[in-house]
DNA sequence: AGAATAGTGTCTATTAGACAGTATATT
DNA sequence: AATATACTGTCTAATAGACACTATTCT
């Protein structure tokens, strides 16, 4: 039985992001070179030590982590889970809180940083348990995707129907039948129209009606 | 920048597990009275110090702990979510990986550890954030309840049809028709009859074909 | 026979998928 | 008019929900 006030050797804490956009039409994470060791200079997740004396909780630190190292506020990210294991970090036990982010595409562009966009289907080997932690965002994507609005995060604010469908069929990995995909979100009352006219200009188009998300994220019963 | 090698002040790490199971027909948390400050003697999740020095992951500390505190081995358990902030925890900054745990009614007697069952809609106020861990929990049996046999992990290994039924029952908290209800589970095919049959003899009743789950736990697409 | 639960059949309403058709812009 | 995409309508198949019906046991 313990004693009061016993306590044991503390693991290293850490926050780990996987930040995933859309670049020329594929599904990417940005990775930054590590700039420690161990795997120094070596493109990783961005993550970095929590900070106990500044960062109120775990959310905080990803604030502050997205923001001092990709440059980025006020982007969507949600809990991924947990990576806690002797083996993962050569240098101690250690646990790794792993969040799941998504930045429209070009969010990223203007930022000096070394941000490396690699497709999630060619990731290669990655430090530590990097490519487990990619795996299950990539689940979690796939997963409640289907069954949410999550997969909007990855477009700018205002959007075409079209490009609604589209951002869905990459993260889904499947055709969807158009006229079935804008009775559903219709039937499900996600959208509010935008004012304005998106106009084509290359060749000849129909001019599209624009939209924006009626709640940053909406969980729904139905699979789109 | 950070240098190379330079470290903050490490949190502690603790895991929790929400263990539920079914008293008297209703949802039950078991809670355990703490053994040391602080909170000593209040009733709270069960829950314990990562010992790095033994655990190889999380994992094994939620096992090691379960055994130990409340004489369980074997049983269902997964990762919930991890709550981690400045404020949790009166000590020190406080890293909790929290795991939720479905065991059949009965495998916990037996026992003679202090376990307290207390139905999860009247748990009260509970020290730390435990209340914000169990409805997490809640929310993770009703969500992913309806689409996967988790539910099953409630029951003893076998069981009726109607058993089954009831327990969905509960977890979803709506009554379902028999009818369909027999027809999804078979048309997902997730069971396998178990020869023998279950005879009810208060009164007088048709003795009931038992079944098994096929898989551990099996996710699917459509909702029960 | 009666009670009690097990298990099946069937009708109808809703939802999904396929696919063709119409609409509106530019060149 | 031709082209290209936006958007709608409709038919059919699959699924869900309601509900009644039959089956099998024990007393």
């Amino acid at each position: 039985m313990l004693m009061a006030g016993a306590e044991f050797a503390r693991p290293i804490v850490t926050v780990d992001i996987v930040l995933l956009t859309l670049h020329e039409g594929r599904l990417c994470v940005a990775l930054l070179p590590r700039s420690a060791e161990p795997f120094a200079g070596v493109p990783a997740l961005i993550g970095g030590y929590l900070h106990t004396d500044e960062d109120a909780d775990a959310e905080a630190a990803v604030r502050r982590i997205l923001k001092a190292k990709a440059g980025l506020e006020g982007i969507f990210f949600e809990q991924l889970g947990t990576f806690a294991s002797a083996r993962r970090d050569p240098r101690d036990w250690s646990v790794s809180i792993a969040y799941f982010a998504l930045v429209p595409r070009g969010a990223l562009e203007g930022g000096a940083s070394p941000l490396e966009l690699r497709p999630v289907d060619a990731v290669g080997e990655m430090p530590f348990d990097h490519n487990e932690i990619i795996i299950a965002a990539l689940e979690r994507l796939r997963g409640k995707g289907a069954y949410s609005t999550i997969p909007a995060r990855l477009l700018p604010e205002v959007f075409t129907m079209s490009e609604l469908q589209a951002i869905y069929e990459t993260v889904m990995g499947e055709r969807l039948d158009q006229s079935a995909f804008r009775r559903k979100i219709n039937d499900l009352d996600l959208l509010e129209v935008v004012e304005g006219e998106k106009r084509q200009t290359e060749r000849a188009r129909r001019p599209t009606t624009l939209y924006r998300l009626k709640t940053p994220v909406a969980v729904f019963d139905r699979r789109i």
